[in-house]
DNA sequence: CGGCCCCGCGTTTTT
DNA sequence: CGCGGGGCCG
C-alpha cells in the first residue's frame, strides 16, 4: 500500500506531492490533475506525521473544499475531518468568531451578503441626501470593496489623495463618507460583509502579533487552490501565516484568472517566485482531459496574451475531431442549431445529456437556448445566477433567524419588521432610523428604548406595533436557546406569521412555489442538524447560531450536480470553471458580447476575456462546437455584430467550418479562416422524437442534502388523523419506523426508526407513508 | 400605509 | 424584453 501511494502520478505530479517543505508554486494547467495533486500532497503530509489540524487548505468554493475533503478521506480516513479545509471566507469566519473579543466584535456576528450590503449603501446614500443615480450602490460598493481588499480603512481612504482624486474625477466625492458610515453601521449591527471576513484577519494579525504568531505556529502547512484568484487581502493573510514555516503551496493557473472584476490579482501568481525567493516551481503541463486538437487550439488562443507564465500544455490523447463552427443569422437560429446538434449527438452517438454543456458569456443568452431545447424535448438544467438562498421568501425567513441570534442585525430587521405586514410603514421606519442615527444606535436598541425615549416623530400606534414586534423577536431569542436550529426555525416561521402569510398566498403557482421554497429551507435546516448530529462532533443541540454561520457562506452552486439527472448543463463561462464535459458548445462568439463591450478599450481587460475564452475551450474533453450569430435580440432590439476576434485567435488547422460559412453565404466573417468543409451540419429542425422527457428544470433548486426527493415519493403522505401509536411508517430518509406518539396539536409525531434513532418529525414536512407489507 | 404603475436600466459574480 | 425601485394615488 505504501509503495502504491505515488503510483499513477506522472513525474511532475509526484514532484509536486513530495515537495512538502518550503514554498512551492504548482502551475496547474486545465485538466492536469490539480485536485489529485492537492489531495495526495495533503495525504503525504499526514503520512509524514503532520497532524491534520496543522494543515490549512484554502479554496474558493465550498464545492472544491468538499470534493477535496472527500477525496482525502478516501486516502487517509476519518482524520481528514480535522483538516482546516474550506473557503477563505469560511475558515476565517471561524477564526474570527474565536478572536471576536480582541477585535471588538461580537462572536455571534451576522454575515451580510451582497444584497444586504447593497440595501445598506442605498439607505446611506438616501440619508445623506445624495443622488442615487450618481451613487449607484454597486459602484459605491466596488469602491468600498476595493478599499477593504487593499486594507484601506475609511480614515485612510479619506486621507489618500489618489483615491480622493479618483472619486472627485468621477463626481463621486462623497464615497469616503459613505464608506465611513457603512463601516460604522456594520460594526454597530455586529455584522461583517464578505470583504470584512478577509479584512479582519489582517487587522487581527496587525494589532495582535501574538495571535499571528499563534496561528503561524498552528498552521505549519498552508495550501492555496486557485491562487490566481486571490485578492490582496487573501494574499496578505497567506503571506503572514506562512512567514514562520514558509511551507506554502500555491496551486493555480494564471491562464484561468477570470475574476479581476472582483479584486482578484493575477500578479499574485505571476510574482510568486519573486515573493518567495527560494520557491520551487512545478508545472503540470500534461492535460488528461481533452483531445490534442482541443488542447492545441486552446494553446493557440492563450498564446496571444502577453501576461503569462510560459508553459506548454499538451495532451497524450487522440487527435480528436476538429472544432465545429456554427454560423447563424440570429440568436434564435443559433439556439435551434445547437439544439439540433445536441439532438443528433444523443440519437446518433447515444451520448448522455449529462455529458453536454452549453456555455455563454452572459446569463441573458440562456433564454433563446432554453426555448430551443424545450421545443426539442431536450432536458436541461440552468445554473442560474439567482440562487435558492437569494429568493425573497428564503431571505425573509433567514432574516428572522438572524434576528433571533443577533437582534442588532439592522439589515435583517429592516427586511422583516413589516413582513408579514404589521402596519409599520416606510415613514415610521424612516423616523425610527433617524432616531437611531441621532443616538448612534441600532434600530433594535432604538426600539427597545422606545418606552423610555420615544422620538417625537413616531406616533403611538407605530410605537405600539414596534414594541409588539420586539416582543416577538425576544420570544424567539428565548426559545432559540433551548431548541435546535430546525425546531427554532419552524417556530419562528409560525410565530412570525410568515407561514400563514405564504399559505394564504399559495393559491397560485407563484405563491405555492414560495411556500414550497420556505418548506424546502426548513427541510434543509433539518438535514443540516441531522447531519451534524450524525457526525457526532456536536454533543448537544445544533443551534441557530451554528447553522447561520454556515448558511451565510453557502450558495446552491455547491449542492447537486445535474449529471445525475441526465440534463444538458447550461451556464456562464465563469461558472463552468473547474468543470468538464465531453461535448461543449460555446455560443455567442461575437464582438461586443464575447469579448464584452467593456473590455474592448483596455488591453488587460481584453486579456482577461481571452482567458475566459480559454477557460471555456478547455472545458471540453472530446468535442467542441462554437457558434455565433450575425444579429441577436439585445435589450429588446435586434443588434448585429461581427464574429468574435477570438475565433481568429484559434489556429485554423483545428477548425472545421460550417458548410454555410464555407459557401460564403455569411457576410462579415472575413476574419474567420475558411477551412475544408464537410457535410452540412445545420439541417433544419424537424419535429423531434419525443419519447424523451422534456423535464426541464430551472433555477429554484433545493439546497444540498435536502429532502427534496420526499415530495416525489410514492404514496400519499399521512396526516395526524391517520397516525396512531405503534403504527409502522416509512420515511424517505430514515426508512421504516414505528410511531410512538402524535402531538396534541397534530403537528408533530415521535417516531422510532430503530438504528436511525427516535425522531420528532413535523408531519407537514416529514411525508410519512404507511409501511406497506 | 400599501398597492399599482411607470420608468430606467442592463457583464461576468467562487464568498 | 424583464426586473426593480420610486413615485403617485386610493
Amino acid at each position: 500500500m505504501e509503495d502504491d501511494f505515488l503510483e499513477g502520478l506522472n513525474p511532475a505530479q509526484r514532484e509536486a506531492v513530495l515537495a512538502t517543505e518550503g514554498p512551492c508554486l504548482v502551475v496547474a494547467g486545465a485538466g492536469s490533475g490539480k485536485t489529485r495533486v492537492l489531495t495526495y500532497r495533503i495525504a503525504q503530509l499526514m503520512r509524514q506525521g503532520v497532524k491534520p489540524w496543522q494543515i490549512m487548505a484554502l479554496t474558493f468554493t465550498n464545492k472544491a473544499a468538499k470534493e477535496m475533503r472527500e477525496r482525502i478521506a478516501n486516502v487517509v480516513g476519518d482524520s481528514a475531518r480535522s483538516l482546516w479545509m474550506g473557503t477563505f471566507h469560511s475558515m476565517f469566519a471561524k477564526i474570527l468568531r474565536q478572536e471576536a473579543e480582541l477585535l471588538g466584535l461580537n462572536n455571534n456576528f451576522s454575515i451580510y451578503d451582497t444584497t444586504d450590503s447593497q440595501t445598506l449603501v442605498r439607505q446611506i446614500v438616501k440619508e445623506l441626501g445624495l443622488d442615487p443615480k450618481v451613487y449607484k450602490e454597486n459602484n459605491v460598493l466596488s469602491r468600498i470593496s476595493m478599499a477593504k481588499n487593499n486594507l484601506v480603512s475609511p480614515a485612510a481612504y479619506a486621507n489618500d489623495p489618489a483615491l480622493v482624486k479618483e472619486d472627485m474625477d468621477r463626481k463621486q466625492s462623497e464615497i469616503y463618507n459613505i464608506y465611513s458610515i457603512y463601516s460604522a453601521r456594520c460594526r454597530q449591527a455586529s455584522a461583517l460583509d464578505f470583504d470584512d471576513l478577509l479584512l479582519y484577519p489582517n487587522i487581527l494579525f496587525r494589532d495582535h502579533p501574538e495571535r499571528l504568531q499563534h496561528y503561524q505556529q498552528k498552521f505549519r502547512y498552508i495550501l492555496v487552490d486557485e491562487f490566481q484568484d486571490t485578492n490582496h487581502a487573501q494574499y496578505r493573510i497567506v503571506r503572514q501565516l506562512s512567514d514562520a514555516h514558509h511551507n506554502v503551496c500555491a496551486v493555480g493557473d494564471d491562464a484561468q484568472s477570470i475574476y479581476s472584476f472582483r479584486g482578484a490579482e493575477i500578479q499574485n501568481i505571476l510574482n510568486f517566485k519573486k515573493d518567495y525567493k527560494e520557491c520551487k516551481i512545478i508545472k503540470l503541463e500534461r492535460n488528461y482531459r481533452s483531445t490534442k486538437t482541443i488542447v492545441n487550439a486552446a494553446n493557440s488562443v492563450i498564446a496571444k496574451n502577453e501576461k503569462q507564465i510560459k508553459k506548454v500544455a499538451f495532451s497524450e490523447g487522440d487527435d480528436g475531431e476538429r472544432i465545429k463552427l456554427i454560423a447563424a443569422y440570429t440568436d434564435h437560429e443559433e439556439a435551434f442549431r445547437v439544439a439540433s446538434s445536441i439532438h443528433d449527438l444523443s440519437r446518433r452517438e447515444h451520448c448522455k445529456f449529462a455529458d453536454i454543456a452549453i456555455l455563454y458569456r452572459t446569463n441573458a443568452q440562456s433564454r433563446a437556448l432554453e426555448e430551443a431545447l424545450r421545443k426539442s424535448n431536450i432536458p436541461y438544467y440552468i445554473y442560474s445566477g439567482l440562487s435558492f438562498y437569494q429568493r425573497k421568501e428564503v431571505k425573509d425567513l433567514l432574516a428572522y433567524l438572524r434576528l433571533a441570534v443577533n437582534p442588532n442585525d439592522d439589515e435583517a430587521l429592516r427586511r422583516v419588521i413589516n413582513y408579514p405586514a404589521r402596519g409599520i410603514g416606510d415613514t415610521s421606519l424612516q423616523h425610527l432610523q433617524e432616531a437611531a442615527n441621532a443616538a448612534s444606535q441600532t434600530l433594535w436598541h432604538t426600539i427597545e428604548d422606545l418606552p423610555v425615549n420615544p422620538p417625537t416623530t413616531l406616533k403611538s400606534p407605530a410605537i405600539k406595533k414596534m414594541l409588539e414586534f420586539a416582543e416577538l423577536i425576544r420570544a424567539q431569542q428565548r426559545e432559540t436557546l433551548k431548541l435546535d436550529a430546525y425546531e427554532a426555525a419552524y417556530k419562528i416561521a409560525l410565530a412570525s406569521g410568515m407561514l400563514a402569510e405564504l399559505r394564504s398566498e399559495s393559491n397560485n403557482n407563484e405563491g405555492l412555489t414560495r411556500l414550497q421554497n420556505v418548506e424546502e429551507l426548513l427541510n434543509s435546516i433539518k438535514a443540516y442538524v441531522d447531519q451534524r448530529r450524525s457526525e457526532g462532533d456536536i454533543d448537544d443541540t445544533v443551534g441557530l447560531t451554528e447553522y447561520l454561520s454556515n448558511v451565510a457562506l453557502i450558495t446552491d452552486m455547491d449542492s447537486d450536480d445535474p449529471k445525475k439527472s441526465d440534463c444538458v448543463s447550461m451556464m456562464t463561462v465563469h461558472s463552468s470553471k473547474g468543470l468538464e464535459f465531453d461535448y461543449v458548445y460555446i455560443v455567442g462568439l461575437e464582438e461586443n458580447l464575447f469579448p464584452s463591450p467593456r473590455s474592448l478599450t483596455d488591453t488587460s481587460a481584453l486579456e482577461e476575456e481571452r482567458r475566459l475564452f480559454y477557460v471555456a475551450v478547455t472545458r471540453a474533453a472530446r468535442r467542441l462546437t462554437i457558434s455565433f450569430a450575425q444579429s441577436r435580440m439585445q435589450w429588446g432590439e435586434m443588434r448585429s455584430n461581427q464574429p468574435s476576434r477570438f475565433l481568429k485567435d484559434i489556429d485554423p488547422q483545428y477548425i472545421e467550418m460550417d458548410a454555410r460559412m464555407a459557401d460564403g453565404l455569411h457576410r462579415g466573417n472575413q476574419q474567420v479562416h475558411s477551412a475544408r468543409h464537410q457535410a452540412p451540419s445545420g439541417r433544419p429542425l424537424r419535429s423531434l422524437s419525443s419519447n424523451m422527457r422534456g423535464a426541464s428544470q430551472q433555477g429554484n433548486r433545493p439546497p444540498a442534502n435536502s429532502y427534496s426527493s420526499a415530495r416525489y415519493a410514492a404514496g400519499p403522505a399521512l396526516t395526524a388523523k391517520q397516525l396512531h401509536a405503534n403504527m409502522a411508517v416509512l420515511h424517505d430518509r430514515f426508512g421504516q419506523g414505528r410511531v410512538l406518539s402524535v402531538s396534541d396539536d397534530g403537528q408533530m409525531a415521535q417516531v422510532d426508526f430503530g438504528s436511525a434513532g427516535i425522531k420528532n418529525l413535523v408531519l407537514k414536512f416529514a411525508n410519512l407513508r404507511a409501511a406497506g407489507q
